[in-house]
DNA sequence: ATTGCTGAAGGG
């Protein structure tokens, strides 16, 4: 059941659209494979080398690099988990951009048991449906027509799973899914946010306050989103999207099966800005992250988060900062290097090996220069 | 080739 990038799911059945059969797309996903699957590349091969030393770059490039981060991983966006990962330890997350692909087994299973129960989860509230898709245009396309379809299925059903958010802050997009959204008994729009843990253990407050920059941060961009402060044309600027580009043949006849008479991306872009702005969808009342038992489902603990726009603001300029190039990467502060302990870069570490943790303890006040 | 590019989250 491996999927490849050719292919977007979009909902299926549940949501309002007709029932187009499973085996009519699985046929052309098929065809769709077969053609595609040449101009794949495998992952990144620029591995650390056997005797420690690190390769990122081929040499030419160093030296003269005056980029800003955005630029030298080639990045139009940042994932809101980008900006949580970031929360835990920046430096973490740059390595994980340098080196992707760098998790010990342990922690790929632990992972891998979480996304399915995500994905059990979401599958409860709707069907997937496969559609080949060749470009970007076409994947950004699927997003919006499930949005289209999660809008009207939230406020007819009051409960959606995995909804697609994005939106410009600080001068960078940034892209996520907000795990559920429904509607309270008294009428409140609550944000879910789902983590499974591998041990029985409630989360420690480093975990906690990352979860809670995770939510705040989804909730500022959808909020962002039904004020209509999110416009087609920044997200054509920041993703480089042609809105007059001929979508896939399958996506179009999606579209209308779905009841959208959209001719191309453009349009469907409108249509979702209007969907957005005008049916009557309230911003975010309640934020809640629930911890539950990997093993068991048994929920460990529940937070509910209090919205602070103001720090949740000065905390993104402050690690937008860094993928803009105006600062360099930092690693955590002494009192947390048992972060550490788990992290798959320690040994390559260069913050934990100069200037990061041991200089907090060696000198206090005075800086290095290196 | 000096040129390019992205399901997001997954847990600690």
């Amino acid at each position: 059941m491996a999927e490849t990038r050719e292919e977007e799911r979009v909902l299926g059945n549940a949501s309002g659209f007709s029932d187009l059969s499973d085996s009519e797309f699985l046929e052309l996903e098929e065809t769709q494979e077969s053609c595609a699957s040449i101009s794949k590349t495998g992952p990144s091969s620029e591995l650390p080398e056997k005797d420690g030393k690190l390769i990122s770059l081929p040499k030419w490039k160093r030296g003269l690099d005056v980029s800003s981060p955005m630029e030298r991983f080639h990045l139009k966006y940042l994932y809101v988990t980008d900006l949580s990962t970031q929360n835990w330890c920046e430096q973490q997350m740059v390595y994980g951009k340098e080196f992707p692909d760098f998790l010990t087994p342990e922690k790929v299973a632990i992972l891998e048991t979480g996304a399915s129960i995500h994905l059990a989860r979401e599958l409860e509230v709707h069907d997937f449906v496969t559609i080949p898709i060749t470009t970007k245009e076409d994947a950004w396309a699927t997003k919006f027509l499930n949005i289209l379809s999660m809008i009207s299925t939230l406020q007819s059903e009051g409960c959606i799973r995995e909804f697609p958010v994005f939106g410009e802050v600080e001068g960078v997009l940034l892209v996520g899914v907000i795990d559920e959204l429904h509607y309270t008994t008294k009428g409140e729009l609550e944000l879910v946010e789902l983590k499974t843990r591998k041990r029985p253990l409630l989360p420690l407050e480093a975990q906690k306050k990352k979860d809670c920059f995770q939510v705040s941060l989804y909730k500022y961009i959808f909020d962002a989103m039904v004020q209509g402060k999110v416009t087609p044309a920044s997200l054509i600027h920041h993703v480089k999207l042609c809105p007059e580009k001929p979508l896939e043949p399958s996506v179009l006849r999606y579209a209308q099966q779905g009841g959208f008479s959209v001719k191309s991306l453009g349009d469907l872009m409108e249509l979702v800005f209007l969907s957005l702005t005008l049916s009557d969808l309230p911003v975010i009342d309640i934020l809640k992250i629930e911890y539950i038992y990997q093993e068991t489902a048994s929920v460990l603990g529940t937070e509910f988060v209090a919205f602070e726009e103001k720090e949740l603001r000065s905390k993104v300029q402050h690690y937008i900062a860094y993928w803009m190039g105006h600062r360099e990467p930092q690693g955590v502060d002494v009192e947390e290097a048992w972060k550490c302990h788990t992290c798959s870069y320690a040994d390559i570490c260069e913050w934990r090996k100069d200037d990061g943790v041991l200089r907090s303890t060696l000198e206090p006040q005075a800086k290095k220069t290196k």
